[in-house]
RNA sequence: GCCGAUGUAGCUCAGCUGGCUAGAGCAGCUGAUUUGUAAUCAGCAGGUCGUGGGUUCGAGUCCCUCCAUCGGCUCCA
């Protein structure tokens, strides 16, 4: 007999060699039903594996994230012998579950396969779902497991195959199939009832440029077609959030081939909310200790030589630019730093001046690869929010500290709830991708864990994700269809002191090497006005948006009244817009939804008799009558609600 | 840069297997209408069908080149 405990404390006794579904049983049927894979000991377990020793048990459904991996794990595998019956001579490479869905990368060989080809795979995916079959695992020597891939001339399973340890290895049989896997699958096929192919591409095998490229095939599946339905329209619906087109509709910005790729312009409503961004941060940053700087959009090629750019990057960027001196070279800025670094230097700082704060909205240039160019997420010319701190080793923890407490109340502000945070550092395999010595490094990463823990953040730590100069936190967020982008980013610096000399004297007249805090809580005002557009549809907060109030006339001889409280909220500092053209009063309304103008005054006979405004919020909410001396007040109220304090 | 898809008016889209002067709605302009909480009516104008080449009696439609866009991959100071 074994002794399994449930999440609940409870314990019960069970026949040596029962299976995680026997045990659901005895609970419910409901639940031996549901059940998709266990957590058993901190082990995932499939649902009919025998149990043999005492343990804890956890069961996965479809509700949990595990049951989910579990689910589209095993979808994976039923892709995968759909395509292998449909097309015989394909390589299959890998193919796990992933946020929604899964993938299976594929070697087709010579033949293409395109979107054309779903129906078919997804017409025979389901008819194997339909025939429940149970998945099962196998150990299988390493031996035999290298001599089944070999026979079938798959080099890749060959190559996985080796670098696992010989005892470790097993196979996952369902109907006719067989796969290389590690385990994790729903009890059998049945449980898929809907699957959805959604894109092809291409993938490089291991990630690896230098490989061979193989197609990528995404799906997603569900218990059951009305949940895959509801998905479809979610991702529908988010669709309709998208930069690019809420971009355009609102008028904020334009691309022109004729400028160039990747080179957005501001339309005068896009410029409105950014000046508004930059004006909302410059006064935070005053108060948080920062001075503006403004630095030239040129730099001479030796700046990025000493700061190590360009060996970095020089190859990959936009090339440099000659002048009629012999020799004499400029790089378009790719980034402020070295910039600030020399401003910096312009004096003999003291430690009682440190820490010093350069702050700038520094527009730079990278020639980022035309294939990676996305709306105003990934652009050729952006403007960061820059800004640079030099301090002593001594005051860095507090610095960073006061920098996160500096994007966090970015982040509210804006309603930014769903962020991740991320601590980013070197990958110790790949030392030469990365500029400095090993203790310094180790000291930066040492001192952001520090402060992210002490400011509670709940980080994830990514080796290999670091600046080549410096570690880093980033502050991530989803757009509308759920990819990660790193908006706010505070990294830590001892190289570029080193590399440009950087000194203060402290107090026995010794020079020291300050350290440099790189940070910015936007990001770049491109990318954090796209990701904000998503989140808020264009529904901006009301302190940013372009408009506050739309006057709307319901007839000619209402326009004078129109004007008069229209300058009564210019007055009070509210952006109003009147609306009198020669229009329906329904059309009005409409314009102004559209345009997302978040409230609405109609001015008709009665307002003229009463002087009081029926105030409309967008989408239709009713705030009631205001009167003139109400007005101003009410809006004002509004948006000062609407905006954070920071002190 | 790589893989796949797409490209028709300012915007959103029709245009079947190649067949007369390429269509619609919105936006724009002109006129009528003076409007009460999400589209008043009529008329007008607007397109070298992404670019260059080819096949054909004939190409928006078929083939190739290039460009751009979209979805991924790689990259992201």
């Amino acid at each position: 007999m074994i002794k399994v405990s449930f999440p609940d404390n409870s314990t019960k006794s069970f026949e040596h060699g029962i299976t995680p579904v026997q045990i659901a049983r005895t609970i419910s049927d409901g639940l031996a039903r549901n059940v998709i894979s266990v957590d058993y000991n901190g082990k995932i377990l499939e649902t009919n594996s025998e149990i043999t020793n005492n343990g804890k048990i956890k069961f996965f459904t479809w509700n949990d994230q595990e049951g989910k991996k579990a689910f589209w794990h095993s979808s994976a595998h039923v892709l995968a012998q759909a395509l292998e019956e449909l097309y015989p001579n394909i390589k299959l490479t890998l193919g796990p579950p992933i946020n929604n869905g899964f993938y299976y990368d594929v070697d087709f060989g010579k033949n293409n396969f395109s979107e054309k080809d779903f129906e078919k795979v997804e017409k025979r995916m389901i008819e194997i779902c339909k025939g429940k079959h149970s998945f099962e695992l196998k150990n299988i020597s390493k031996k035999d497991a290298l001599s089944h891939y070999k026979n079938q001339k798959n080099e890749y399973k060959v190559e996985l195959i080796e670098n696992l340890n010989d005892g470790d290895i097993t196979f996952c049989y369902h109907d006719s199939f067989s796969d290389l896997c590690k385990g994790g699958h729903i009890p059998n096929t049945g449980m898929i009832k809907a699957v959805k192919l959604l894109k092809v591409a291409g993938a490089y095998w291991r990630a690896n440029q230098d490989n061979k490229q193989l197609t990528r095939i995404y799906g997603i599946s569900f218990p059951k077609q009305k949940e895959l339905n509801e998905y479809l329209n979610l991702i529908e619906e988010a669709k309709k959030r998208d930069h690019r087109k809420i971009g355009k509709q609102l008028g904020l910005f334009t691309f022109s081939d004729k400028v160039g790729l990747g080179l957005p312009m501001w339309l005068p409503k896009g410029a409105e909310l950014r000046e508004r961004l930059e004006n909302f941060l410059k006064k935070a940053q005053k108060i948080a200790g920062y001075k503006q700087v403004i630095s030239p959009h040129i730099g001479n090629k030796e700046l990025y030589e000493i700061s190590g750019h360009y060996s970095k990057y020089g190859e990959c960027s936009f090339k440099p630019i000659s002048t009629p001196s012999d020799g004499e070279e400029f790089l378009l800025k790719p980034m402020n730093c070295p910039h600030h670094c020399e401003i910096y230097k312009s004096k003999k700082w003291s430690y009682k001046d440190l820490p010093v704060r350069y702050a700038e909205f520094g527009t730079v240039y990278r020639y980022e690869q035309s294939g990676e160019l996305h709306g105003l997420t990934r652009v050729r010319g952006f403007t960061q929010d820059d800004a640079h701190i030099f301090c002593t080793k001594e005051q860095l923890n507090d610095e960073f500290k006061s920098v996160i407490d500096l994007v966090l109340y970015v982040f509210t502000s804006l309603g930014f709830k769903n962020f991740t945070t991320q601590v980013s550092l070197r990958d110790k395999k790949n030392a030469e991708k990365y500029i400095g010595d090993e203790g310094t490094w180790e000291n930066a990463e040492k001192a952001i864990i520090n402060a992210a823990q002490e400011k509670n953040l709940d980080f994830t730590i990514v080796e290999g994700e670091a600046a080549f100069y410096g570690p880093k936190l980033d502050f991530m967020v989803q757009d509308a269809i759920g990819r990660e982008w790193q908006l706010g980013t505070i990294q830590v610096d001892y190289n570029l002191p080193e590399r440009f000399d950087l000194n203060y004297k402290d107090n026995n007249n010794k020079n020291k090497r300050p350290v440099m805090i790189h940070r910015a809580p936007f990001g770049s005002l491109e990318r954090f006005i796209a990701i904000l557009i998503e989140h808020t549809a264009g529904n901006f907060p009301l302190w940013l948006t372009a408009n506050h109030v739309s006057i709307i006339s319901v007839g000619d001889k209402h326009k004078k009244q129109c004007e008069k409280v229209f300058k009564l909220l210019e007055n009070n500092e509210i952006r109003a817009r009147v609306d009198d053209r020669n229009e329906t009063v329904s059309k009005k309304i409409r314009d102004s939804e559209i345009n997302k103008i978040p409230f609405m005054i109609i001015v008709g006979d009665q307002e003229v008799e009463n002087f009081s405004y029926p105030v409309r919020g967008h989408g239709g909410v009713n705030f009631g009558k205001k009167s003139e001396d109400e007005l101003a007040s009410f809006f004002n109220d509004q948006i000062n609600n609407s905006m954070a304090v920071f002190n």
